[in-house]
DNA sequence: AAGTTACTTGACCGGTCGGTAAAATGTCAA
DNA sequence: TTGACATTTTACCGACCGGTCAAGTAACTT
């Protein structure tokens, strides 16, 4: 672990990695102080719980993912529909990471805490709902814009096709982790704009 | 609980109905002995280890499913594209019972341990990427079949097309789960025969 | 130098985890 | 009636869980 960070920085990135790759309940409080290099009583001087460690962690890894994957795809110098494309190709490069790093596909980490955790951590529960809400808030503005731009022709729900998107990415995440392949996100991208077209 | 089964026979009754809603790692020997109203010693009489029940537990599922879903969906006296339809509608049946039963929607039970114990139960990510590819097939094989009726316009990958099927029912189940509500599979089957069109 | 604060440490808490062992009880056939 | 076998019960195991606490140390202000 690299040691010229803060403990408290050293924890989140643990948290990161370590419940992404192997889910909340798999991985103790112990584990995480390990993997940071600090011992367990430091922990609750930075975190109140393990929950709210979690938290924090979610919160920067949508950070991420905004820089990593939403930025660069949803540009607004790209035609709509290829910002599309370029979601799911960079979605692909992102599990390629993951693997290489970690040497298993992680998948989403929201999705995967979605399942895991779905009855029985509400406000986790809460909060990815949340983030869902805005991925599918920029897929549907995407939508919007290529209607206007007559990419797309009118009449198709925007909201339910972008929902359908959310979707298929996260079934596309979950068979790739389940295979432990990267490679099966590859080409999906043509896959998903079949969902956009009535 | 009902008695008048045997005590293996209501163990695997309280693993199917615990694990799908809670999951793999929240529920433990102890409650599950408890809901099947054994003593926590006589478990492994029956089953070597909360594993071997868990594998158990996903077989018998598995056959639920197929008497469930998979017979009166995949009926060959059903036109090819109508038994998608069908097939996501009585998906949608089977969470509203589940709701229905248990107050929470269950999502589906493959889905939720393969996010859960991807990487770290290698025995039942097995049994699960063979469920899921036993689910491609059928999709695959429907699609053949709208091809050879003319239903479908040749020149589509049947079997890419089949496990984007599957995807974004998983993505669709995993969205119902997150929100607790099972109406967000209402009318996705018109989404799903979207991904058949070229 | 003194005081204040941020951080770190190790020992400890009750509770639960999956799993084991042995004795007690029920069941059925010879 | 006896013996064999299946089932159930109770008590127990070491390990780990998330979390607490009080004391110690480093760092920064004044």
């Amino acid at each position: 672990m690299a040691i010229e960070n803060t403990s408290r920085e050293r924890l989140l990135a643990s948290a990161k990695i370590l419940i992404h790759s192997r889910g909340y309940a798999d991985v103790g409080v112990q584990e995480l102080c390990s993997h940071a290099g600090i011992k367990k009583g430091s922990f609750y001087h930075f975190f109140p719980s393990k929950q709210a460690l979690t938290l924090a962690a979610l919160d920067e890894m949508m950070g991420e993912i905004k820089q990593r994957v939403f930025v660069p795809a949803f540009s607004k110098e790209v035609p709509p529909l290829e910002r599309i494309r370029r979601f799911f190709r960079l979605s692909h490069v992102m599990q390629c990471d993951g693997k290489l790093e970690t040497g298993c596909v992680l998948g989403c980490s929201f999705g995967n805490l979605a399942l895991e955790l779905g009855t029985r951590e509400e406000e986790i529960r809460t909060v990815i709902e949340g983030l869902f809400a805005m991925v599918i808030a920029n897929f549907r503005d995407t939508l919007e814009e290529a209607i206007a731009t007559g990419d797309l022709p009118p009449g198709i729900d925007t909201d339910a096709t972008a929902q359908a998107l959310l979707a298929f990415l996260e079934g596309i995440l979950m068979i790739a982790k389940n295979r432990n392949d990267p490679d099966v996100l590859l080409g999906q991208e043509e896959m998903a704009l079949r969902l956009c077209r009535v």
